[in-house]
DNA sequence: GTCTATACGAAGATAGAC
DNA sequence: GTCTATCTTCGTATAGAC
């Protein structure tokens, strides 16, 4: 709809929607920067996009916009989960998923985290309504992994801890990683989780 | 020394040491609201400190009080992890530690988490002192756990690797405890890895 | 050591023109 | 949809009196 208009006015943005790259811009500025330091101007600077619309597209202005990066974000990386617990093994999945957060911290230069896990950290007061997202996020995730090692015979209580045991090392892998910039601790957790996942159930 | 001056002159501090109360309440808005939202202003704020001190006891501003925090932080969460790991077996130690948690994180309503990962997550551009001190004192931990292991007789790769584990999954557990609200995840990662401290070495 | 006052900049948000 | 002010608040930091 906004292209139809585009090709009625003749106006044209400087890139194809704003919107959706301050969206993305924000998501970067999360991994990286953290939540309390992506600010409106961060976000701009970083995608060119026109200061002018913020309002126009985010009502509710910054925690708005951190609240669609997050629902964007959270939408992205619970597809690819449940996409890898669907169609591997709980072990090939989790090393396929660590395989994308070496890659991804390794070609930031161990700059760059998970956006859920830094609103999860730095949100305490201000804007409950993300610090809710943020932890259905992670229960989605959980969720994810849960039914997959259910589907691999893993006893309920197990397959329940087991995920929960997952979430948080890896998660806490990654900022361990970023901190000393260094992989070590994501690869010394998979592989003390392998013994885990397939050893007794 | 600042006792005797105080006897000479008859002026007297609202509380004993503000340069101290400064320190703990930092400590404690990096717990709560991390290291972004850790500002001068909140800290004097929340202890009362006089304003007029502040670049007295701290030359180099708010970066060097958060930097005393993390001395201070560090300083005694290390002592503690190398008393328990220096007193007991892995697995005590371990829900010691955990026990700990549950308490900060029940008494604060869910709402202080680890100050040092607070600086972990946020810190990047800004104050790369803060982050290599940050990453010395996850080393320390690592180092006193992975020396428990040796004693325990695991052998060396495995005690390195099941340290980098278990100081990631606790970091990650206690925030996912503070977003859900719940001891659950802590719990679980305690009875997980108590799979792998008590069975196979 | 502590106070007040103030300079300065960053950031969120609003108003009104185009 | 986008632009240019502008307002306001907040936070860091400094200066100078007591």
């Amino acid at each position: 709809m906004a292209a139809t208009r585009r090709a009625r006015t003749g106006t044209r943005p400087r890139l194809p929607d704003a919107r959706a790259r301050m969206i993305t811009g924000a998501i970067d500025s999360l991994r990286v920067h953290g939540a309390s330091a992506t600010s409106i101007d961060r976000v701009l600077a970083a995608t060119g996009a026109p200061r002018g619309s913020v309002y126009h597209h985010f009502p509710g202005g910054r925690t708005e916009l951190l609240g669609r990066a997050l629902d964007a974000a959270g939408a992205t990386m619970s597809e690819y989960i449940e996409h890898l617990t669907r169609t591997h093994d709980p072990m090939t999945a989790l090393e396929q998923f660590a395989a994308l957060w070496r890659h991804t911290l390794c070609e930031s230069d161990f700059r760059a985290g998970c956006p859920v896990f830094a609103i999860a950290v730095e949100t305490n007061d201000d804007a409950p309504e993300l610090a809710g997202t943020a932890a259905e996020i992670f229960a989605r995730w959980h969720r994810a992994l849960t039914e997959q090692l259910l589907r691999h015979d893993y006893p309920p209580a197990r397959a329940t801890r087991l995920a929960s045991l997952t979430v948080a090392a890896i998660e806490g892998a990654i900022v361990l990683c970023r901190i000393h910039r260094e992989t070590t601790p994501l690869e010394d957790t998979v592989t003390e989780l392998r013994v885990l996942y397939t050893g007794g159930q």
